[in-house]
DNA sequence: CCCGTTCTGGACGATACCGTCAAGAACCGA
DNA sequence: TCGGTTCTTGACGGTATCGTCCAGAACGGG
């Protein structure tokens, strides 16, 4: 028994993702979502309470839906372990040099404009990398018990370098460059962890 | 025969290299730069021309720095050579890993608010990241003629896994995390670098 | 059919912001 | 000392921005 709301609350999410993520969060104005989605100010008002606010929710959805993800990409068998692993890291590495209009990532742009005077988003940008590492350190071990990774190596330790890759890979994008450079990277990274039983790793 | 400059034109850039730094392009205004500098708006507007240009010309200066000061660093002879790359690799991410206040690095900060709509300011990112990548081959290149880095290497490719976890480090330290994990990282990598003539690096 | 509740549209106030401009100040060579 | 040139100060116009508020619309239970 009350009017019901006349737009789609996910799809104005959607929209106002896109302009954060295109021009940044202090370059897009209030007034920018409102045209791009129609809504009025009292509703958006309303409905989402605040620039800061709404941009915290997107940014946290945005996060959570990189997780998933990835998680869906990652878990698995032992076996396969090492290849899923490939697979996803290469295709980041592909989709990374495919973004020829460099927007690139959002939790990577919101971290670097906001982290330093929004504890929030930092919290947020940091659960994240916190849960990509674990699966990350989850996936090499499975590697290892499968035997495609050197039993000595510390799951830790590569799954934190393989992270700073992945950020670099993603770093580096947003400067253009040949389309090339980012799959080897990815590769050289991959053909350099410890595979059999050679040198002592991440000492 | 004309009035002199009241104000230092370096000190100027400074300041307002440290606004940019610290809130980003966009949420810096001009009134900002003016308090701080104490400049008159005839003044900014005279010998800096535009709040995007003044941005242009110090992040332009800000990757010359960057990259003089890693050449410094990096360049030598061959003997040493991996010691330096060692080195500088390990300040950087104590470096970031110390910076508590989450600031940064502005090139890292610049690119990725800008680069998707100033093809200038990816210009300058993209040649800093060359020239740092050819930096570092250079290193490479030069600890393998000292017998420290595999031969069979191929020193592009490690360089440009450097740079990639150089930038990740970054990254990642603007989430904030525990200190130690950074300098970790760089560990890492470094000690997977195919130190003698051991497996097939880089294939 | 009607009323309470929630939603909508947009006017509104108060700043903030960008870049221009003109009037006057400071300098220095002659 | 004087004139020409450059610099400085800050007022100004026009716009953008944020967030509030309220009058009225839409709905559905009773």
């Amino acid at each position: 028994m009350a009017r019901p709301r006349s737009f789609d609350e996910n799809q104005v999410l959607r929209i106002a993702r896109d302009r954060f993520w295109s021009a940044g969060y202090a370059a897009t104005s209030v007034e920018d979502i409102l045209t791009a989605t129609g809504l009025g100010k009292g509703s958006f008002y309303g409905a989402f309470g605040d620039k800061r606010k709404l941009f915290q929710r997107v940014f946290d959805d945005y996060c959570t839906g990189l997780i998933e993800v990835l998680r869906r990409e990652l878990d698995g068998p032992d076996e396969g372990a090492f290849a899923r692993l490939r697979a996803q890291i290469m295709a980041i590495a592909d989709e990374t040099a495919a973004d020829t209009c460099l927007r690139g990532c959002l939790l990577a742009k919101g971290t670097a404009e906001l982290s330093e005077h929004d504890p929030q988003i930092t919290a947020i940008a940091r659960r994240t990398f916190d849960a990509i590492e674990e699966m990350l350190t989850a996936c090499v071990a499975a590697a290892q018990r499968a035997g495609e990774i050197s039993p000595d190596a510390d799951p830790a330790r590569l799954a934190a370098l393989l992270l700073a890759v992945l950020r670099g890979i993603e770093a580096l994008g947003k400067a253009g460059g040949s389309p090339a450079s980012l799959p080897r990277i990815a590769e050289t990274a991959l053909s350099l962890l410890p595979t059999h039983k050679t040198m002592a790793p991440a000492n």
